[in-house]
DNA sequence: GTCTATATTACGATAGAC
DNA sequence: GTCTATCGTAATATAGAC
């Protein structure tokens, strides 16, 4: 290893700055100066390394979209009755959202004001979309109660899994709460609060 | 009745033009000239009313916050076994959710960056602190199943009735898809999506 | 209560030196 | 690759007429 010090900015490493300060100020809320300040460089340095604040948040958008997607093409996904690859999906889902959680946060709060927006806001519902032909297949083959709205029960499930942005973070060096709180998620989604089953 | 015909604004009509777009938008992506152009009226005028773009902002999340700690005091939510508690809270929060929508997704994506979004976010903070004493109080009674951590249970479980401001909308004159929204939260939270309890 | 006009500041982005 | 200086625009808010 070349120690190599890094003193200087690549666009990648300014994305993981930018993004930090995105979420916590929001989008819209953030400016060059502020990400100035951030970065420790001037203004017009950040310009040097991306054409401008949108390409920032494209590159990171992109990066959330990627890790979620490519959970529907892994084969456990693919085969077996749906109710297992929709189980598979949801902790698979949380998973990502885990590895990824700056940049799945700042996904989910994207609002649609410019073309980068409204471009993630149409994959997020792709992604959804395919989750609910999962939940479909699973209710269609009587693994799902009968005495919800499918759609609605999606859209809950995955609104439960998507809010683990507000308050999940990592203990570092510690990779039994990953799995605890993915247990946690599967275990309510599908067996619910209650004792006494 | 006078037939009052409202061609004038007062700051409470200004006020849910102004949700909307800020919910719409985000609330900074929302400039002044956005909310004139929506009110159909000058940006100065707007000053008439209220004393800037932070007033109206405060004036709805206190909206949401005043709907969601009543829930709290109702006689139901304060008396009898923690979990029956829990749950009639869990449904009363969902009913006041579809019931002051635009207000509670304004409260839901407060960031932080002023003074109003900071004491919002503190009265949020309070209002989860009291859920989570209710709960903890169910697991401690038995009625909590003992194999998922209940501080992780419980944001998951206010997640997921968050959530429901992604994509909740009241279907005109329509009870019934309230009903059912309610129940099937409710049946999700408490007793999971698979079948063969 | 509403308007036009404007003060003032902050923003995104560029120019050009080192 | 970084900087200082600056351009043009858009933001919040105010002044003052009607």
């Amino acid at each position: 290893m070349t120690t190599a010090r890094r003193d200087t900015y690549t666009p990648e490493t300014l994305l993981s700055v930018a993004v930090r300060v995105f979420n916590e100020r929001g989008y819209d809320g953030t400016s060059m100066e502020h990400l100035s300040k951030a970065a420790g460089i001037s203004k017009s340095s950040i310009y040097h390394h991306v054409t401008g604040k949108e390409e920032l948040l494209r590159r990171a958008v992109s990066r959330a979209l990627d890790g979620l997607f490519a959970v529907l093409d892994e084969e456990p996904a693919t085969r077996g009755r749906a109710v297992e690859r929709v189980e598979y999906v949801t902790r698979r889902t949380v998973e990502v959202l885990m590895d990824e959680l700056p940049y799945v946060t700042l996904l989910l709060r994207v609002r649609g004001n410019t073309r980068t927006e409204r471009w993630a806001l149409e994959r997020r519902r792709e992604f959804d979309h395919r989750v609910a032909d999962l939940m479909k297949a699973a209710a269609g083959e009587g693994d799902l109660r009968s005495d919800v709205d499918i759609k609605t029960a999606t859209r809950l499930l995955f609104g439960m899994v998507n809010s683990m942005v507000e308050w999940y973070r990592p203990l570092p060096g510690d990779g039994a709460d990953r799995q605890q709180v993915t247990d946690t998620v599967v275990r309510l989604a599908f067996d619910g609060l209650r004792t006494g089953h």
